[in-house]
DNA sequence: CTACTAACGGGTCTATGGTTCCGTTAGTGC
DNA sequence: GCACTAACGGAACCATAGACCCGTTAGTAG
């Protein structure tokens, strides 16, 4: 009786977390395959080998399952690398993107999770975490630029890393043309010299 | 028998033309409303005051609907104010953008839209023509520009437009935060600021 | 090891989104 | 105006996503 909240909050280890493992996964491979429609909680609950109670239980909807997903997936970490200039770290920053928007799993995925964001805040405010930590990862590098003096005292750093990302998920989303290396490599010049102007400080 | 095709396509006016007036208004209202999920059909038929047999005949899924309220909304076109220097015409598309979806009733319903298109190829395409046309209106100030000798030859004009345009839709989006007339500001001051340094030049 | 109960899971029930049937309304051609 | 039939619409029908019940499994404390 004495509960203290959602199932799988009392005895998070052994089982419970197996199944949270199971059911996340299920649920990415069902998301890139159906996308955001056509996803239903019994479907999933049978490739992850669960009862479809259970995942009603502990989840009750698809965008609540998403949340927990963008929540899993914000734990994972992918380093960045140096190489020493604000265009090259952007440019691999662009580059890394664009290759998991082009990926048809990941990309699909994605196109998913942010489809599901647009539904339900509590998804909408996952999605933006996980995003908020990669932003995160990446803001050292114009830091430092800003440090060398390649870029003015005051430029918003995150504000930099969001303006390479962005035309690329315009493109995915919205233009949905084909997303090469090209536009990647565009995308990174235009936010360095953008920010080398001195467009991002902030006011 | 001889049927030529799709209900709708044989007798397109009168009636018809009606229905599927009232049925759009009703949809765009709906989306507004309640987003991509929670939307069926036969609340839409409802609201327009139509039978949800028609809905169903006529349009068959929500995203099929979707496409066809694309279609819809491609054809009416709301002319670009002309200032006279780049950056002045970014800053006017990047507020005109920026004001659209602050708009909480049209924010809403083109963060279902692009949701619905991520569901669907069809409503994806149909997606990609409202923008292509939108993007072809503002594409001459850009073509000025490069005329004036502001901006380097052989610029990409399109992909500058949608340039002004992927931060505003990245913070509707995905980093959701509250998207201000400084933000669409910078925007444009980003997107000419890289126009005019080239980095629009197609290779 | 035992007791306790959180969490799982099979089976069943139900509300509802979507389909089908068939009679009615109204555009279109003459 | 009349005939023809495309398109509409009410109502009955069906399939299934999701809720519920209750017995079973397995973490956790002692």
């Amino acid at each position: 009786m004495a509960d203290g909240g959602e199932p799988g909050t009392l005895r998070p280890g052994g089982r419970t977390a197996r199944v949270r493992e199971a059911v996340l996964r299920a649920a990415e491979d069902a998301l890139t395959e159906q996308g955001f429609t056509g996803l239903d909680l019994a479907d999933i609950a049978r490739r992850a080998g669960v009862g479809k109670t259970t995942v009603y239980r502990r989840w009750a909807t698809v965008t609540g399952l998403v949340a927990d997903l963008l929540l899993d997936m914000a734990e994972q970490s992918a380093p960045r690398t140096e190489t020493g200039s604000l265009l090259g770290d952007l440019t691999a920053n662009a580059r890394l993107v664009q290759r998991t928007l082009t990926d048809p799993r990941q990309g699909a995925l994605f196109k998913a999770l942010i489809a599901a964001a647009t539904c339900d805040p509590k998804t909408a405010a996952a999605l933006r975490r996980f995003y908020d930590i990669r932003v995160r990862e990446w803001a050292p590098c114009v830091r430092q630029a800003v440090d060398r003096g390649e870029v003015p005292e005051g430029t918003d750093t995150h504000e930099v890393v969001r303006a390479v990302s962005a035309p690329l998920y315009y493109h995915l989303l919205i233009s949905g043309g084909r997303l090469d290396g090209a536009m990647a490599d565009r995308a990174a010049e235009a936010a360095a010299t953008a920010a080398r102007a001195g467009v991002y400080v902030r006011a």
